[in-house]
DNA sequence: GACTGTCGCGCAAGCATTTTCGTTGAGATA
DNA sequence: TATCTCAACGAAAATGCTTGCGCGACAGTC
C-alpha cells in the first residue's frame, strides 16, 4: 500500500501529529524535527492522501467544471482560462464533459459533488433548472456559464446572445442584404437568444420576418455541421437568401461549403456571419465574419466569481455578468467597403 | 453540513451499516427496510461521500487524464473518446491541462494521485521520463499517449510519427515537389519523429537534405502559429520551396496564410501538407492535406489499456500500441491528378 | 523561588464510510 | 423440545488525516 504519515512517524519515533503539522507548514515544530520529517517524506516518496484530508477538513480545494463538449473551441478557450485562474488561487480543476446529454450532466454533477468538490462551474445542456434549484437549496456554490435558464436566479457569466444575434443581423443589413436567413442552433437560451436578436434586428429595420428563411432548431446529436448543411440545402432549394446568420462558426463553415459547392460566390451572392469567432476563422475559404464571445474572459470571470463564493459562504446574493459580444468583420460578409476591418488571427 | 448515512440511520432507528448496505445494493437487507432507507435518502437528498468511501476501499473509480492543451482539437478528440469509453466501465474521468508546462504537469500528477485516482493517462510535455519511472516504481497504473520517451519502457498508445513524416514527405515528392521544406514542432518525440521521417523520405528518394529548408524546433509558448509564420517568412526570404510539410495543421494554416499573402498560389507554387487532420481542414482557403492520426482511436485504445491494467494489477508487462497514420489528400498538395482523393469533412 | 511565557510536541476524538464477524429471532427439521 | 438454518441486522475496527487541548521543559521576570 501507499506510504502514510504513520510510516514516517514510526521511522522517526515521532507522532503522526508532528508529521501532519510539518506537511502543512504548521508553526509549532522545531527546525530539527521538521527537517528530519521532510527528509524522510522525500525518501519514502510520501504523497499526502488528499481524500483523507478533505474528509476531515470538509473541503477539497478542488472545483469541478462541466461542459457539453470539448470539441468546440469555444469551451476549450473557456476551460484554459478558467483553469489557470483557479490554479493561481490554489484550486485544482476537474473537467468533465456531458457530451450534450442532460443525463450525463446530472451524473457528472453527482460524481463531482460525491467527491466533495468545493464548487462547480457548469455550462449546462439541461432543459430545466430543477437540478440547480436543488443545488441552491443545498447551499452548494456554483456558477453557470454560457447558457442559463430564463427566470431562474443564479450566478451566471455569459454573453448577451440576443445582442449577438441582433448585431450580426444588423451587420448583414448594413452590408446591403435584404433576404436574410438564419440557421438556428439548439433550443436553449443561446440558440433562442440569437434567434430573437435576429428577429428584433429585422423588425427594427422594417424587414418582414419570413419563417421560410429560418431553419428548425437543431437536435443535440453532435452533428451540427451536418444539420447545417441540410438547412443550407433547403434554403438554396427555394429562392435563395442573400445573407445568412448562423448560430455558430462550425455551422457557418458547413453552410458555406454547401454554397461554394453550388457554384455561388461569397459574399457577392450570399454573405455569411457566424458566432463564436473561433480560431482559423480567418484562414477559411471564405474568411468568416463572426461575433466574438470573449471566451477566455468568460473563463476568468466565472473562476473569479466562484472564488468569491468560496471565500464568502454566507452571502446568498446571486450575481450575473453579461458580456457584450463584439463584431469581427472578415470577407465572408464584406459586400461594401467597411471602416473597421479586423486583422486576421484570433 | 451535508447529510450523512448517520442522519438517515438515526431518522429511521436503524444502524449505519444497514444504510451502507442498502446504498450499495447489498443482498443482506430486507425489502421493507431497504425501501424505508431509500425513501429517507431521497427525502434528505443524501449524497454518498465518495472520498470517505475511497478512503476505506482503497479505490476511487476515477482516472485522471493530463493533456498539454485543450485548445488543440487533436486532444479534444482523444479526450471525448477516452471519456466515453471509461464511463462505460463505470470510471469517472478527471481531465487536467498542463498548459505545455512540465512543472504544471508534475503538479497535476501529484494532485490527481493525491486524490487517489486509480490510474492515469498522460500526454506528457515533460522532457524526461524521471517522473514516470517513479510512478512505475510505485506501481501506479498509467499509460502514456501521443508522446513517449525513447528507451523508456512503458504502456503507450500513439501513432508512428516517423511514418507520418515519411508518408507526408513522400506524398509531396509524388506530387512533383523537388525543394521540400519542413516547419518543425516541439523537440519532443512527435516533433523529432516527424522530422526524421521527413529526412528519411528525402534520402530514400535521392533528394539531398538541405538544412536551410528546415525551421528550428518550436519553443513551447503556445504561439505555434506565430512561430510558424516567422518560419515561413524566412523560407520565402531565400529561394522558396515548392513544397512544405508542417508539424501540424494549425502551423500549416499559419504558414499558408503567409504564402497566400505573398501572392503565391497553393498548390501550384507551393504545395502544403500538415499533420493531425483537424476538422475544418476541408473548409480552408487551401483545403489542407494532412496525416490523420486517428485521434479518437487513440482515446479508445488508451482507455482500454488502462482498464486492463486496473483489472489485472499483477501483470507488469508493458504494452505498446503504435497506430499507422493515414494520408488525407486535399487541394493544398494536389499538383497532379491523384487516384485516392478523399471526401471533405472529417 | 514563585510566576509567567513560550516552544515543541503528543493524546484523543472525530471525519463518513466499509468490512468482518457476530447476534438475534423465527421458522423448519428431527 | 432441542437443534439447525437462514434471513436480517448491528458492533467494532479500520481507513489516513486534522484539530483542540494539554503537558512538560526551559528561559525570563520580579
Amino acid at each position: 500500500m501507499a506510504v502514510t504519515m504513520r510510516d514516517i512517524a514510526q521511522a522517526l519515533g515521532v507522532s503522526v501529529v508532528t508529521v501532519s503539522k510539518v506537511m502543512r507548514d504548521h508553526a509549532d515544530i522545531g527546525t530539527h524535527t521538521r527537517n528530519r520529517v521532510l527528509a524522510k517524506a522525500k525518501e519514502l516518496n510520501y504523497r499526502p492522501n488528499l481524500t483523507a484530508r478533505s474528509l476531515v477538513t470538509g473541503e477539497s480545494r478542488q472545483v469541478g467544471v462541466i461542459v457539453p463538449t470539448l470539441l468546440h473551441p469555444f469551451f476549450a478557450d473557456v476551460l484554459e482560462a478558467l483553469s489557470s485562474t483557479m490554479k493561481k488561487s490554489g484550486y485544482a480543476v476537474m473537467i468533465s464533459s456531458s457530451m450534450e446529454d442532460p443525463v450525463i450532466e446530472e451524473a457528472a454533477i453527482e460524481q463531482l459533488l460525491g467527491h466533495r468538490m468545493d464548487g462547480l462551474i457548469i455550462a449546462s445542456c439541461s432543459t430545466s433548472p430543477a437540478k440547480f434549484q436543488q443545488l441552491n437549496e443545498q447551499d452548494i456554490p456554483f456558477v453557470l456559464i454560457d447558457r442559463f435558464f430564463p427566470g431562474f436566479r443564479t450566478n451566471y457569466v455569459g454573453v448577451d446572445d440576443r445582442v449577438a444575434g441582433k448585431m450580426a443581423t444588423e451587420h448583414l443589413i448594413a452590408m446591403g442584404c435584404k433576404r436574410i436567413a438564419h440557421i438556428r442552433g439548439l433550443e436553449f437560451t443561446t440558440g433562442v437568444g440569437r434567434f430573437e436578436g435576429y428577429k428584433q434586428a429585422l423588425k427594427q429595420h422594417g424587414i418582414r420576418f419570413n419563417p421560410d428563411l429560418v431553419s428548425p432548431y437543431m437536435t443535440a446529436d453532435g452533428l451540427d455541421w451536418q444539420q447545417s448543411s441540410i438547412a443550407m440545402d433547403n434554403l438554396l432549394a427555394g429562392k435563395p437568401p442573400d445573407g445568412v446568420f448562423c448560430y455558430n462558426d462550425p455551422m457557418a463553415i458547413a453552410a458555406i461549403d454547401v454554397v461554394l459547392q453550388a457554384g455561388l460566390h461569397i459574399p457577392r451572392d450570399i454573405a455569411f456571419i457566424g458566432c463564436d469567432n473561433l480560431h482559423y476563422g480567418a484562414s477559411l475559404k471564405a474568411p468568416l465574419s463572426s461575433m466574438d464571445h470573449h471566451s477566455s474572459e468568460i473563463g476568468v470571470r466565472a473562476a473569479k466569481m466562484l472564488l468569491r463564493l468560496l471565500k464568502d459562504k454566507t452571502s446568498t446574493a446571486k450575481r450575473r455578468v453579461v458580456l457584450k459580444p463584439s463584431l469581427v468583420i472578415r470577407e465572408s460578409s464584406q459586400r461594401r467597403a467597411s471602416k473597421n476591418k479586423q486583422p486576421s488571427h484570433n
